[in-house]
DNA sequence: CATCCGTGGGA
DNA sequence: TTCCCAAGGAT
């Protein structure tokens, strides 16, 4: 390997220059670090800024954050993706009011058992909010390393997270480690970019193996490979006069506790003439009348896509519906947090 | 430990 | 259109 001298303080001095001015880095609060940092896993900043500044204006302590619901909490995080950092946060919110006092940990020990934090975040958190020498190692660090160092083990292999995290322990600046994981990280978001680095304006332009052995695009390694689950999704959507019916997805699956019209689904695109052969749910019998079927369309999830279509149905009363339906005032209806697809057809409904 | 969990932007 | 992948974590 390829090992000099100055890494922190080359890296250090680009982000002094170029670094963006991010709410979350005007403060210490730990609160803030973590509420950001959450945000951000897995998630760009120009997506997720927003959300912060949303939930930092209506919850600007953790104890407002623990006194909220968990679907208030759910409708603020609606649009924004991996659900679960949602209700993880809001479980851990109340996890510090109670166990904490309202006072953010301060022991790495202690940050990385709240839930939804894992290695990564609890050294940001450490690193950045007390100055706590952890390094942290996120996809900017890996490209980055892999990069400048010439590492070609694979990212997503256990030896090679291994080798990363000790290489990046190894190069931390001791003295300045949240400037330092910061900087390597923005270093990767907008120098050291996955397509078109830039190269040519580079500090480590002389040193970087890849850029040296014009190993660029051949860098970091990647080895495992998704494979996508394809699903059906026919949505119901009820219509009796001032009023429509939503269910609630409780089970362990995608979109957890999220709310959505009544769902059938099917293994395939099943005609809807045979739909009541899956379901309970009243579709085109004595008490509903289908007035309008939409096209199937597609939402493309992390490992499955999901096709998706309505089927609006004009109830005549309420009286066979399943009795875990929640009934909903269509003016009512825009309080609930729902998935992308259940998004698109509200507002393409205009309810309100 | 391999798999699952969203959404959007860029090439 | 298709593919990659982005401040990861839980199970």
């Amino acid at each position: 390997m390829v090992y000099f001298e100055g890494f922190g303080q080359i890296i250090q001095q680009w982000y002094k220059q170029f670094k963006r001015h991010l709410p979350w880095r005007e403060t210490s609060d730990p609160y803030l670090i973590w509420l950001s940092e959450i945000i951000l896993q897995q998630t760009r900043i120009d997506q997720g800024l927003a959300y912060f500044n949303r939930f930092a204006e209506n919850y600007p302590t953790v104890e407002k954050l623990a006194a909220a619901s968990e679907d208030e909490v759910l409708k603020l995080w609606q649009g924004l993706g991996y659900y679960s950092r949602a209700r993880n946060l809001h479980f851990t919110a109340k996890t510090i009011t109670r166990e904490f006092g309202g006072q953010f940990p301060k022991q790495y020990s202690d940050i990385i058992k709240l839930k939804g934090v894992g290695e990564y975040t609890a050294a940001a958190i450490a690193s950045i909010s007390y100055k706590q020498p952890y390094a942290v190692v996120d996809g900017n660090v890996y490209r980055v390393l892999s990069r400048i160092f010439g590492i070609d083990t694979p990212i997503d292999s256990t030896e090679g997270k291994k080798a990363f995290k000790q290489l990046a322990e190894d190069l931390l600046d001791r003295n300045n480690p949240g400037d330092h994981n910061q900087a390597v990280m923005e270093f990767g978001a907008i120098q050291c970019t996955p397509k078109n680095p830039n190269c040519a304006a580079c500090p480590f332009c002389d040193r970087c193996f890849a850029l040296q052995g014009k190993a660029i695009e051949r860098l970091p390694v990647k080895q495992g490979k998704v494979k996508i689950r394809h699903r059906y999704f026919n949505y119901l959507v009820y219509d009796l006069e001032e009023s429509t019916f939503l269910t609630k997805r409780t089970s362990n699956d995608i979109w957890k506790n999220l709310y959505q019209f009544p769902l059938i689904e099917t293994a395939y695109k099943a005609e809807v003439e045979s739909l009541h052969l899956e379901s309970e749910l009243p579709i085109n019998n004595s008490i509903g009348d289908i007035s309008e079927v939409t096209d199937w369309k597609k939402q493309v999830l992390s490992h499955q896509h999901i096709h998706y279509r309505f089927i609006h149905v004009q109830l005549k009363n309420k009286k066979n519906l399943p009795t875990d339906l929640i009934e909903v005032n269509k003016k009512d209806i825009f309080n609930f947090a729902v998935p992308k697809p259940v998004e698109k057809q509200l507002n393409y409904l205009n309810w309100f």
